[in-house]
DNA sequence: CGCCGATGGTTGAACGCTCAATTAAACCGC
DNA sequence: GCGGTTTAATTGAGCGTTCAACCATCGGCG
């Protein structure tokens, strides 16, 4: 307070803008992408990855919020779609009985694993294939770095 | 189609999931830090920031759309919600009359100068004060290469 | 044991975005 | 200057997210 804003400089300004169009533009595409031809945003996919992932095809929800950078609350309603949908399910967990599982289904499985391959291609043509391998290496160093310092003022 | 998936490798996947982590990770705070601030979200912000920039602080809708990256849709729906609070208002265009322009308001351009210090230190405290000078320019130089490669199946 | 703050998860309302349909005016070719 | 196509902008429905409020259970401590 009381001290003068550290305004961007002109090169800031440039490199800010450029990262929001592009970070905007490549997630819109893929988004869409995957609206189109798996019926499900880019959000729903993601948590279909992690409990594909998980031992028993199983999380906790909060493990899962966390692993999906999502609020809690945004999960809860995700998993009333995805359970709708018969692609996942809720089981209620052995050891707390606060907790719920969101358990991914055989037909949740099947779904995802006919998504995959045209979004990892997805992934390839607007990511990797337009960056040089030094420029992967710079934005996993870049993005690493970048989540690091943004953990502890996390989504909740 | 036929041809095998190019799946992602362990460090490709690793790179797409910390930028994954990152971009929303950092577009989420400083959402959350402009709702909470200015009260408007961060696309709101951004809409304001260009009409404040454009000769007599008024643009054509959709070159604001461009400048914006949205659709024309989600700028109808973001301009009347801008001009409900009074912040922007809009004008017939003289020399097209489907056109329309959305004119920034003397109360919107002190909103506006109100949020930038504290946004602009948002995004200085969260993206470049962690980042070397060196991993600015490369974060730069990605940026520029996806928006260029990304332009051309974009938004609508 | 019994209370009390913390944690896990859900809910409903308000909001913003997307998509498809709609209206109106400009542009084009003849 | 008349039809047909394109472009400008808006609209409404449906979906996903946020925020705050809520309920239930857990863990600790006296």
């Amino acid at each position: 307070m009381g001290v003068m804003t550290r305004w961007l400089d002109p090169d800031e300004q440039r490199t800010w803008r450029a990262f929001l169009t592009a970070s905007r533009a490549l997630m819109d595409t893929l988004d869409r992408e995957l609206q189109r031809d798996a019926g499900m945003p880019h959000a729903y996919y993601e948590i279909l990855v992690r409990l594909s992932e998980a031992p028993g095809r199983r999380l906790r929800m909060s493990d899962l919020a966390d692993a999906t950078g999502s609020s809690r609350s945004r999960l809860s309603h995700a998993a009333a779609r995805l359970e709708a949908a018969g692609w996942i399910r809720r089981e209620d967990c052995p050891t707390d009985r606060r907790g719920q599982l969101a358990v991914l289904t055989d037909e949740g499985f099947a779904t995802l694993a006919a998504a995959a391959p045209g979004h990892v291609e997805g992934v390839r043509r607007h990511l990797f294939d337009a960056l040089s391998p030094a420029q992967v290496d710079q934005l996993r160093r870049i993005s690493e770095t970048l989540a690091d310092h943004l953990t502890g003022s996390g989504p909740n």
